[in-house]
DNA sequence: TCAGAAATATGAGATATCTCATATTATTGT
DNA sequence: ACAATAATATGAGATATCTCATATTTCTGA
């Protein structure tokens, strides 16, 4: 982990401007931290001192349960925020969070900001909706799992994260993040490529008949 | 559902007084309600009007899923809010809310609220910490749901909803609470018969072995 | 550049869970 | 008090998913 000083703080303190997010001049208190890929930014069960908000980059969230099974609970993306569970919560278990890509983020101490955080409106209100989406997304994530086999719920995945038209996740996070085995995501897979709803191109699968997989995933449309 | 007008509500105001998670006066607007058992407070897919609080009794949040399948994603007690997504966001699928025993509720009406409450620091603290509390049991319900069989959420659902050692759940309710079919929930229960952890009384059961009860539930806590 | 680690692959058998069919009790409204 | 409805029960076969074992390929650090 590195810790931006001086200029390079500067410029991304003012191209990235969290101003609105608060009804205090905050900037002060902001530490400009980056994480490597891979990095820990917070590790499972050691409570975090700060409060961080995502400036760029892109984490998971990971839990270990005592069965030695691991799950990728969500996925933080930018201009979101990272231990605000601790930040309000005294008694927490606290997650993993670890940095997918490089990742950028303000890091605001508790002990200089919680009292006027928690008496300030601006942020509450943010919080408030960040937290309700949050919750609401888990649900529906929660909701799904229980009403629908992988078949749907890889469809939706495969097609909110290809890029342009090409699925190349890692097998291992995905697994963690649906909730299955490994043998079984690539049993589903193959499923995918035998119909021809994708084609396998080296270590990447080219999506030949989205209309399936959009049909897939469209079950899980709550509505 | 009936309305409490003049005496009984005004007891009821002043019994169970929300004045602490407000700074500023709220009663007048507060309309009491009452909601029959098996009563919907809100209908899935119908945008309430109202921002509930509910004062006695439960409830259960249901969601209706495109292949029929319905899922209880979970129950509301007393001193929980209810509609609170809908007053934070403009998009949002509505899930219907079941009274499960008769339902006394706090109903304040968006169109005179919404404005103040958003920008009333009490109540968007108050309201940020049940949600940080409610995404944070979401996340973890969902996570076990991924990583144990239902014989161990089982157990702590015996153990959680038990009455003096007596398990008196309906099985379909649960079956939409931990997402499985009735027959394996069934087969499951026969289970736990067999091995003596619990002996069918009539149509209850009661708990003869906690301890191993205790020892499967124990493997869900995170930590 | 080479060895170890990580990621990808595939097979085979076990288990958890589902679907459907069908009976037998409770409960409830009129 | 009775018919309709809800809840409980149980069997049997199908499917989704898991575990374990084992190879191969790719990536990465010293």
């Amino acid at each position: 982990m590195e810790i931006y000083k001086n200029e390079k703080r500067k410029r991304y303190l003012e191209d990235h401007s969290i101003a609105h997010l608060f009804s205090f001049p905050i900037v002060e208190f902001v530490e400009v931290r980056e994480y490597k890929r891979d990095e820990w930014i917070i590790q499972e069960g050691m409570r975090p001192d700060f409060l961080f908000y995502v400036i760029e980059g892109k984490a998971k969230i990971y839990i270990t349960h005592l069965n030695g099974k691991v799950s990728l609970i969500n996925f933080i993306n930018e201009n979101e925020f990272v231990g605000e569970m601790e930040l309000l919560n005294d008694v927490y278990y606290t997650k993993g969070i670890q940095a997918t890509t490089k990742t950028v983020c303000f890091a605001l101490p508790f002990h200089r900001c919680r009292a006027q955080l928690l008496e300030d409106v601006v942020f509450l209100r943010e919080l408030t909706k960040f937290l309700s989406v949050k919750a609401t997304k888990m649900a529906a994530k929660y909701s799904q799992t229980l009403a629908f086999p992988l078949e749907n719920r890889f469809a939706e995945f495969i097609l909110q994260t290809a890029d342009e038209g090409v699925y190349k996740e890692k097998h291992i996070t995905v697994c963690d993040f649906l909730g299955v085995s490994y043998r079984h995501l690539l049993h589903v897979l193959a499923q995918f490529c035998d119909k021809g709803y994708l084609q396998k191109e080296g270590r990447h699968y080219r999506i030949i008949k989205k209309s399936a997989l959009v049909e897939l995933a469209g079950m899980l449309r709550i509505e």
